[in-house]
DNA sequence: ATTCTTGCAAAGCCTTTGCAACTGC
DNA sequence: GCAGTTGCAAAGGCTTTGCAAGAAT
C-alpha cells in the first residue's frame, strides 16, 4: 500500500467516535471493546476485514467477540471513521477519517491496494451527475489489475523459464 | 435504465457461448438449460441478480435449478458474455456483449441502474495505471445516490408535507 | 461409451440476531 | 437503576459442492 498525505483533522478518531454516539437523539454507550477496536485500527493505516481484525486483535491479547465487531464495524461506517470497500469476493474496510479521498487500484495477484488521487475524477463525476439531476452521495472506483511489483516478478518468471 | 446504443457485434449471443464452450482444450457442452439461460437473458436488457433471474425463467415455465444457474452464470461472465457488477448489499449482471462499456449511476433509493460513458473516465485511469506501472485488467465505478426521478418525487412529498 | 452436466441435499462462508447476563452512564 | 451492550449459539442469505443419475457428443 503506498501512502498519500494524511489531512489534518481537529480531534482524535476516538474524540469523534464518541461525539458521534452522543449526538443527535443518539444515546449510545462507549465501552472498553469498542474504545480498543477504535485504537487498534487507528493505530495503523491498512485494508483490513473483519476477519482479519478480529485475528490481529486477539493476537494482541484484546478482547473480541465476532458480533460485536460487525456491531462496532457498522457504526463505525456510519461514524464517518471507515469506509466499507467491496472487492467482490471480500469485505475490507479502510481509515475514511484524518485521511484524504481517494481511490484504488487493486492488484489480483497479491491483493494489494495502491491509492490514488484524481481531481479529473471529480470533476467527471460531477459532471455526470449534473447531466443526469441525479444526487451524488459518493462512489466507489476499483482498478483491477497487476500491480508494478508483481509485473516484474511475472516478466522475471518469464525471462528465468526461458532459459 | 436508459439506454445506451447497442454495438455492432458478428456472433449472437449464443454462438459466442458455444465458441467459448468450444474452444482451447475445453469439452464443454452446451445443453438445453444454457440455451434457454442464454436466451432468456439477451432477450431483455436489464440488470438482475440469480434469484430474479431464476423466478422470472421459472414464471416462463423453463426448467432451471439454482446450482445450475449459478454454475452457467459463471461461465457466462468468463465467456465475456456477461459482467459481474458487486452493489454490496446484491450482486447483478448485465449484458458484457454487445453493449458499449460503460459504467453506473446507481439510485440508492429505487434501485435503478442509469448508464454512461465518458471518455475522459478511461483517459483518467489511463493516465494513473500509466504512472503507476499497473497493468491494467478492468475497473468498477458506481456512483451512488438519488436519481432524478427519486428526487422529484422527494421534493413533491417535502411540499405536500408543508401544506 | 465416454465424459460432461444436472439436481438434490448438504455444506460453506460471511454476517446478523434472539436473548439472558452484564455494564456504562 | 435504567437503557444500551455483550457473547453465545443459532439462524440467515447467498453461493458452492459431493455425488449419483442423466444427457451430449
Amino acid at each position: 500500500m503506498n501512502a498519500l498525505p494524511a489531512v489534518e483533522v481537529s480531534q482524535t478518531p476516538e474524540e469523534k467516535f464518541r461525539e458521534y454516539l452522543a449526538s443527535r437523539s443518539r444515546t449510545q454507550r462507549y465501552t472498553a471493546q469498542q474504545r480498543d477496536m477504535v485504537k487498534y485500527i487507528f493505530s495503523k493505516h491498512n485494508h483490513f476485514d473483519a476477519d482479519e481484525l478480529i485475528d490481529e486483535m486477539k493476537r494482541e491479547r484484546l478482547r473480541v467477540s465476532r458480533p460485536t465487531v460487525y456491531r462496532t464495524l457498522k457504526k463505525l461506517v456510519d461514524a464517518g471513521l471507515l469506509r466499507r470497500i467491496n472487492l467482490g469476493s471480500r469485505t475490507v474496510y479502510e481509515h475514511d477519517y484524518g485521511y484524504a479521498q481517494h481511490d484504488h487500484l487493486h492488484c489480483e495477484q497479491c491483493g494489494d491496494m495502491l491509492e490514488f488521487h484524481d481531481p479529473k475524477l471529480e470533476q467527471m463525476i460531477n459532471d455526470v451527475c449534473r447531466q443526469n439531476h441525479f444526487q451524488y452521495a459518493g462512489h466507489a472506483l476499483i482498478i483491477r489489475g497487476v500491480c508494478a511489483r508483481c509485473n516484474r516478478a511475472r516478466v522475471m518468471k518469464h525471462r528465468l523459464d526461458l532459459v
